[in-house]
DNA sequence: TCTGGGGTCCTAGGACCC
DNA sequence: TCTGGGGTCCTAGGACCC
């Protein structure tokens, strides 16, 4: 048996852990740059805004609904995933975390009574962290990711599911009719694994919820989707096709992407802005100690903007060696921008990806040559950056193409309602008058 | 005026080889 | 008119997830 425990609309309820007059108010957090709506409270989402919106297409129920924005505030809902995760934790062996807001649990071997269990560990971290969130208990991840969804649903939508669902739910312990009826209950889309286009094609096909999906013929899924599909329906039928990955796999590749606040026109801006996504992604890299072996970096205008004048390009830039070093990334991704920048076009977004990943102690060394510091000094010279940037902060030193700070970046993110970091900068505590 | 960011996996089709 | 067969590897693009 599995348990996936899942925070309720997560970026939200952490804004309202510091934030309590939040509470019953209609909330939501947006992307990068205050562009899309990106998690929204119950109050929110019964306003009619969908997920993914544009803000500015949902801005006047500001005023005509007293509907609360905030800049997404990573560095808190990160911090509060931990506290979750380590509370969390405690119900099984083994635990999965599969992204900031949830993660499964293997139950084998879990004596007792499951549900009380799950109720408890709700209840504290609820107590705990001042989260809410949603058990879901199945056979397969599949099933229990079902589960979450209708304690999650069957709690703010009773007439949707019976509220006995609600909160906890364990579609392992239930009678094959009881079952058959939630499954029925479920449209398709909702199932793990469907998305937009698969839906539609299962629709067409005839299969309208997850009771029909269950009861397709994996041979059948193969043909309509792909092995994906056909694993989604095996999984529905309790047979697992998806392990739990308790340890994390390393990446396979790392980006840094970015929309601007303004078009960027000139060769110089995006210089700076490429300088700046390269360093990021190169530290990341040196983070999971890998070395990248390729450079991808990118340059497009914005899609929305018909009547402009459109361009995108990437490329792929080799490097000599394998390599984490800043310098040798950032060479090669102002490489790859110069050829591929066109001048007249107004640039919306530009992104660095560090691909082809190997392990940073499995290298061989090339020779070095010429006046290039020997690697081992260089390795030192990154050390030291990550630990001062560390200490005092993203950016307090950083190389010489990605500009001034003080000079006015267009590129530079937009976030003009992001909360304090109460939980993880000193000069951010939350201060209680008595 | 204003439309996110970071991932994974799968497949089809082209290039190439014998 | 008629144009092999089988295999591997790589990449671009699609679909999905949160």
């Amino acid at each position: 048996m599995l348990a996936l425990i899942d925070g309720n609309n997560f970026y939200v309820s952490c804004e309202r852990v510091f934030c309590p007059r939040l509470q019953h108010q209609p909330v939501v957090v947006l992307s990068n740059n205050d562009g899309c709506v990106i998690a929204r409270s119950n109050e929110a989402k019964a306003l009619g805004i969908r997920m993914g919106v544009p803000w500015f297409q949902v801005r006047h129920l500001e005023a005509q609904a007293g509907l609360v924005a905030l800049s997404a505030n990573f560095e808190l809902y990160g911090d509060l995933s931990d506290r979750m995760m380590s509370l969390a934790a405690g119900l099984g062996h083994r635990q999965e975390i599969y992204s900031i807001d949830e993660c499964f649990v293997d139950l084998a071997g879990i004596r007792g009574d499951l549900m009380q269990r799950s109720h408890k560990l709700r209840q504290r971290i609820l107590q705990w962290v001042g989260l809410p969130t949603s058990i879901g208990l199945g056979t397969t991840k599949t099933l229990a990711k079902l589960a979450n969804h209708i304690a999650k649903t069957a709690e703010h939508d009773p007439g949707h599911y019976p509220s006995a669902y609600a909160q906890v739910c364990n579609l392992g312990g239930l009678p094959q009719r009881e079952l058959k009826g939630l499954l029925a209950a479920t449209p398709v889309d909702d199932v793990w694994g469907v998305g937009r286009r698969l839906a539609v094609q299962l629709r067409e096909a005839g299969v309208q919820t997850a009771l029909g999906l269950q009861r397709l013929d994996p041979v059948v899924a193969r043909k309509c989707g792909s092995v994906v599909l056909e694993r989604t329906v095996m999984e529905l039928q309790g047979i697992p096709c998806m392990p739990l990955e308790s340890q994390p796999s390393a990446r396979r590749e790392i980006a840094c992407t970015r929309s601007f606040a303004e078009p960027v026109m000139a060769l110089r801006g995006l210089q700076e802005a490429v300088t700046d996504f390269a360093s990021r992604a190169a530290e990341k890299l040196r983070y999971q100690k890998n070395q990248a072996c390729q450079v991808l970096v990118f340059v497009r205008t914005s899609p929305f903007r018909r009547e402009d004048g459109q361009h995108s390009c990437s490329v792929v830039v080799s490097l000599r060696q394998p390599t984490s070093d800043s310098a040798a990334i950032v060479r090669a991704a102002l490489n790859g921008l110069q050829a591929i920048f066109q001048p007249g076009y107004p640039y919306a977004r530009a992104g660095v990806m560090l691909l082809d990943l190997v392990a940073a102690e499995q290298l061989q060394q090339a020779l070095p040559l010429g006046d290039e510091l020997t690697s081992e000094k260089r390795t030192r010279l990154m050390q030291t950056i990550d630990g001062i940037n560390r200490l005092y902060g993203r950016n307090a030193i950083h190389l010489g193409s990605a500009g001034l700070l003080s000079q006015g970046r267009g590129w530079s993110m937009r976030q003009q309602r992001r909360t304090p970091g109460y939980t993880t900068r000193w000069d951010d505590l939350p201060v209680v008058n008595a």
